[in-house]
DNA sequence: GGAATTAGGACTATTCTAGTCCTGTATGGT
DNA sequence: ACCATACAGGACTAGAATAGTCCTAATTCC
């Protein structure tokens, strides 16, 4: 499928939240509360955005996570690449060059680059303060979106 | 991982080639050997992609498959659809209303909407004709804008 | 009639995923 | 100092999804 994996999807749950709060520090029993997902899951999410550098993590006693950066600088497409461990792709040459076996010979995957670039365009321009708000504001697709995109 | 399954990807590799003969039939032995991949495999692929209706199968002696419309009114994202029997998406809601419990809930899937509109919109903005021919179009990264010929 | 060729599944081995849990380390409060 | 709180980093497991094969029709050409 041309999905993200549940993880993923989470994180970008667990991002969200902490943007509408991003000057406090958040532990995971607490984000796990408000977003419905069992602690040990929330936790483990954490951890992985921490190593990206998208959460800065403060130990022991009275400790959580805050944002590295403000909700602004942080996309759509760093919170899956720190999600994932690798840049954003749809082929398996785009984001693990080298993997598929078929590599020297396809005759697509040039096209595919510039599709992969497209989409990973998409996903750099949403910004977590975006997100943070209700969902009213439109992404902004008009610069993405090629001429024929009326049948759509 | 945000990624297509091998299968789809094959679906689009499939379809760029007969995308170069688009008048000609083809049968599954003659797409393996061309695009190295086996046949047993491709079979598989070309009846998911039959069924999705962007080929016109034919059967028996001297049979095989053709496009069932032009290169240029066949999309990128037409064809991951048929593969995948179910639209682009990267979020679980986006493809299938009802399979994610927190659906309710989630504070963020309005704006996923958005960013799956923009992401369908990147691939539905790439057709199988411009996918047969060479990358020659370098991708303009800053601008997002996915290029294509005039027209159409 | 016989050879080609697709239709439609069943089946399987492997890989990936989601989720839990355990042990270690750092920090704050008393 | 002690101890409770939290993160760090993995190991582990059950279950699901994936890729690929293979078999038995149904169709069509010659």
């Amino acid at each position: 499928m041309l999905r993200m994996s549940k993880l993923t999807d989470y994180g970008t749950v667990v991002m969200t939240y902490l943007a509408r709060e991003p000057d406090r520090v958040h532990n995971a029993a607490e984000v796990a509360s408000n977003i419905h997902v069992p602690q040990a899951t929330v936790s483990k999410i954490l951890k992985v955005l921490a190593r990206g550098n998208l959460l800065t993590p403060q130990r022991g006693a009275k400790g959580g996570y805050s944002l590295s950066r403000q909700p602004a600088e942080i996309t759509m497409a760093d919170v899956i690449d720190a999600m994932e461990g690798k840049p954003v792709g749809l082929t398996e040459c785009a984001s693990s060059p080298g993997a598929c076996v078929q590599e020297s010979s396809c005759s697509v995957r040039g096209n595919w680059q510039r599709i992969n670039d497209a989409v990973r365009g998409a996903l750099a321009g949403v910004t977590l303060e975006e997100m943070a708000q209700p969902a009213v504001q439109p992404v902004d697709t008009s610069r993405l979106r090629p001429s024929r995109q009326a049948a759509a």
